[in-house]
DNA sequence: CCAAAAGTGTTTCCGATACACCCATGA
DNA sequence: TCATGGGTGTATCGGAAACACTTTTGG
């Protein structure tokens, strides 16, 4: 959650008022990331009290009135840590009355996919420090933040199994052995290879390319995710799962 | 969405100041019911502009600091619609600038089942007239709402296959046959009398009872909705579907 | 005795699972 | 030649789906 200090040096001191209380209203979002050791979540170091010092995840204040809740997030995340196009959906909203000691905020929170290529985050024009942490092995988090979390890592966990998001953690093109231990890195099991590469391949969702990776040991073939033909068999009940 | 002239008369006028704009929030509630002739919604009539004489969902306000966004849409039904205990919960977030013409309104939906003794509704303690629909014969709806309630129907059928959410839709006791109906219903196609009391009774969630029900032919045997014993299946790794 | 709803088993088929060895490449 | 990762087929098992007649009750 963004601090509002640096909005107050930016803009025109003015007041809004209004004859009811209103919440304060924030996005936050649960930004996953896919690295050779496993699953990480992105986290924003705080520079301000509260939680002055603390992991948070990375989000803000909807404070523009000719803004969506979906745009604000994305600029968001854009402005603190950089990365831009990446996969986006609602998640979940927290209201609980004490959930910020300041005062009521209500807080929307995204659930985010981010490609291999964005996993060297730089800092963004906000100049918090931005960090990769195993999902496993998290800090202590300000706020509430570790339930979101929690609600983010169920919703992947019971997503990628049904519906084809697990790509958007990967490279464009890739080999099947990258897609079978993202699977296994976010599943937490392992998969069995040969039954594994029937069902995917069966699916006719993934298109095979004319190029080999490059990586040490037998060249793999690549391929890609077909989202043309994912959605054409959408159309006709196909149900992607596993 | 309840329209806010209700409350000025009882409460003192006093403002309230920002020093950013916010939006206003509110709670809306896609309530669905079950009766003989299918999958019913509920709707209120709303008796001020905007929208004045339109149909819209019931909800409310967010403005109790000290009330969590869940309770709100609790005590909002139970003012518009004297309905108690439901099964509710959280829907999605609709953010988008313009759904409300007043001003910028973001309103956090929930999705919520009632108990066919709950479908002779009175009109709550707002005067406001409420009425079951059709889910496939709704009127024209106000604000955005006819996207609340398509996410609301999305959600139930993709939800009732995996989870034993559709119990909330029946009385405590109910036939075999209640039950199959129900699923068809919310479904949309028939299913196999004798594949679906095999699977059913086969998951160890319903309890028979020594009772038969009094409806016209041969009597059905009842049975209810054995919570202690799901919960003690799903601790061991046990998944309801279908 | 007729209408209305309840209740009951078996066979077939397909997808899920289990399982082990050879191949290509670079060091 | 060795280490590393890539690639391949078959047999078994279990749950899903298809399918029709008898029983109980009230009118």
């Amino acid at each position: 959650m963004s601090n509002r200090n640096d909005k107050e040096k930016q803009k025109v001191p003015k007041n809004f008022t209004y004859k009811y209380p209103r919440p304060a209203l924030t996005v936050d979002g649960v930004v996953f990331g896919l690295s050779d050791e496993g699953l990480k979540l992105l986290l924003i170091e705080r520079l301000a009290d509260p939680y002055k010092g603390s992991w948070a995840l990375p989000g803000g204040f909807v404070d523009r009135m000719d803004e969506s809740v979906d745009d604000a997030i994305r600029r968001e995340l854009e402005e603190e840590t950089n990365i831009t196009g990446l996969f986006l959906e609602q998640l979940y909203t927290f209201g609980t009355p004490d959930r910020d000691p300041r005062e009521r905020v209500v807080s929307v929170a995204y659930f985010a996919l981010v490609k291999p290529s964005d996993l060297n985050v730089q800092a963004g024009s906000d100049a918090k420090k931005a960090e990769w942490f195993h999902v496993e092995q998290l800090p202590d988090l300000a706020f509430d933040h570790a339930d979101v979390v929690a609600k983010g890592l169920e919703r992947l966990r019971g997503k990628v199994r049904y519906q084809p998001v697990g790509f958007e953690l990967l490279p464009k093109k890739f080999t099947l052995t990258q897609l079978q231990t993202m699977y296994e890195h976010i599943l937490g099991r392992k998969l069995d290879k040969r039954n594994f590469r029937k069902k995917i391949l069966a699916m006719g969702v993934l298109r095979p390319l004319n190029k080999l990776s490059d990586t040490g040991g037998r060249r793999a073939k690549l391929y890609r995710f077909d989202q043309k033909n994912y959605k054409n068999l959408v159309k006709s009940g196909f149900n992607f799962e596993l």
